[in-house]
DNA sequence: GCGATACTTGCCCAAATGGTTTAATATTAA
DNA sequence: TTAATATTAAACCATTTGGGCAAGTATCGC
């Protein structure tokens, strides 16, 4: 009844931000990736670290594999995975359109810290827009 | 057996970002956020333009809120929500950790673009980095 | 060939998700 | 006071998720 991931068009970007928010949305998965920023690694090395069995990281692999997150080259049985970016920089230009939400916010912020609290109506008027 | 959203522990980080990725991992909570991102509106205003029951978009809303990516203010029987942009940031802080991995590869695909194709390699080899 | 190694697949299970409909609650207006 | 409005709550349902284990499939080294 509820749209499956794997029925989403890959085509259709609010489908690809489902797949990448989804992805991120554990913590695990998370790790995997912050793993994997220090460079590729074959899939029993990433499982190593965790508390899970391997099927287990293969499945949250294969998740991140599929939101285009984890780059897979096989090479006989071992498999190197890499980050992959380009789901990232969705996410990113998906964003920036509500950074001016807290640009604002910030700044009135960090004035207020610099200046020792002079400036915090500036900051709570900032807030508050 | 496996955590709930409502579990998490809001000061611990990791929970947060799992709450607003998966909040954002919908695309009818991301519409509301659009939505939202033009002024705060009440939620049968909100919920109007989808085709889904009311209790379904307040569901949503409910999402949105523990994520602490919309905020309610309550004036008699109407709820007004806002866009919060405080968990957005968190996401951008987050994501920044990432940045590196894509920024050389838009920088190199500018400049591939820039010069004609002459910068071809480069692109590549930025890409494959 | 044959065992060890590196993974994935399939099946099971409890819990979460996202939707529904029907109440319930609270406030406003007539 | 009574009816309409704004919203949530509760109960229900199908599907997805995230974990486990056991078995399958390649591939490597001897």
């Amino acid at each position: 009844m509820v749209a499956r991931a794997i029925d989403r068009d890959p085509d259709d970007p609010e489908g690809r931000l489902d797949l990448v928010f989804h992805a991120l949305a554990n913590r695990t998965r998370r790790a995997l990736l912050a793993r994997l920023a220090k460079g590729p690694e074959m899939v029993t090395e990433l499982a190593q670290p965790f508390d899970m069995s391997l099927p287990s990281v293969s499945k949250h692999l294969r998740v991140l594999e599929r939101a285009g997150l984890v780059a897979r080259a096989i090479d006989g049985r071992v498999h190197l995975c890499a980050l992959e970016a380009r789901a990232l920089q969705e996410v990113s230009v998906w964003l920036e359109h509500y950074r001016i939400f807290w640009a604002d916010t910030l700044d009135a912020l960090a004035r207020f810290v610099e200046n020792g609290e002079s400036d915090k109506e500036s900051a709570i008027q900032a807030k508050r827009r």
